[in-house]
DNA sequence: ATAGCTTCTTATCATACATCAATGCACAGA
DNA sequence: TCTGTGCATTGATGTATGATAAGAAGCTAT
């Protein structure tokens, strides 16, 4: 397998053998996929972490009364998977799909496990990555329960300028919590006051 | 160290000797704490994870406009700390604070590392506790994207129905992400549909 | 270029929730 | 028993955001 993200990602990351890494990679699969197909869909099983060595992807739910929540976005060099499937064996309540055409290397959860035995530092890499996204998640709970729209727009266009431009705003609202409709009056506003100084 | 609860909880989720559970127990302190004192401050280093033996802790944000945000409640059998400044080793954006009189067992750490190091099946327990927060925070994610304040309400009564009688409303309100008065309306109605029932 | 998507914007109206202010309780301390 | 303090409730009003609908602006494919 070609794999020069992922191998560059763990060679920064972990402290072993540059061979070592590429058996560990070797042992992987790397998937193509097309804009708008699915890695994962509601109610199957997450067998994999996906990580994600271009394209784009997007992880999310869709609520009883049919209306979408992004979870997350996964561009290059991020890892995406539904944890909660994978780790406890139940069905996902999510869907993982392609923005973009993309490829991701499909790393198998029992892999992991295996290598977290056998090796303390992937152990350790692991760990890592858990806390990354435990943070992750909390301080966007700690968002929406506190900022307005806006400063939720705000907040997205800081830690995500490149994403904001590479997918359609629908998207972004739904990732905020908002209606596309609010964003784009959100937007306007802000166009505005940049206009008007 | 009498600590009957992280003692029973460890025996029933590691599979290790009952005396090697015992002499991990040793080695941390138990700690007693009145209400409203608090074990972890905005800005402090959180160098714990909190085991709670009894009573009720809470961890929240204050934020600009000077309101609280509940990020957790955590009773008897909880674990709580602030993962992303033990970890990452950044000054906490939280605080911790007893709801009532609380007796919690401080576990270092670094002591988590160690025993990690030490002990496999500790290292897949604290795996487990990781993959359980991340699953709990990704639900209140989507929550929080999709579902109205009643219903929001109406989760929290399932899921904690025991908190929600020894805590105050205020409180609850500021984890649902509404205000207190808004909360009082979600109840009232609620009381009204099954007094008319 | 045209037709046919999808996305974004704009406008109007509707509504959930916030804000502000007043009142009512309950409980704790003198 | 009285009184102060903290919550919960209620009402009046304001505001941000949602719902709906329609038009404008890009893309894509024929």
């Amino acid at each position: 397998m070609q794999s020069s993200h992922l191998k560059a990602y763990l060679t920064s990351n972990l402290d072993i053998e540059e061979k070592e890494i590429s058996s560990i990679i070797g042992s992987c699969t790397i998937k193509k996929i097309r804009k708008d197909e699915f890695l994962l869909r509601k109610n199957e099983y997450c067998k994999h972490t996906f990580f994600v060595e271009n394209g784009l992807l997007r992880q999310y739910s869709i609520d009883e009364k049919g209306k979408e929540h992004t979870i997350s976005f996964a561009p290059e060099n991020w890892f995406v998977t539904d944890r909660e499937s994978a780790y406890f064996n139940q069905p996902s309540a999510y869907y993982i799909q392609a923005l973009e055409d993309s490829e991701v290397v499909a790393i198998d959860e029992n892999f992991i496990h295996q290598l977290s035995e056998k090796i303390p530092d992937f152990a350790g890499f692991n760990n890592k990555l858990l806390h990354n996204h435990i943070r992750h998640l909390q301080k966007r709970i700690n968002l929406l329960l506190s900022a307005s729209a806006k400063e939720r727009y705000l907040q997205f266009i800081d830690m995500y300028p490149d994403i904001l431009l590479r997918v359609p705003q629908t998207m972004v609202a739904s990732y905020l919590g908002i209606t596309p409709e609010s964003l784009s009056r959100v937007r306007k506003e802000l166009a505005h006051k940049h206009f008007k100084k």
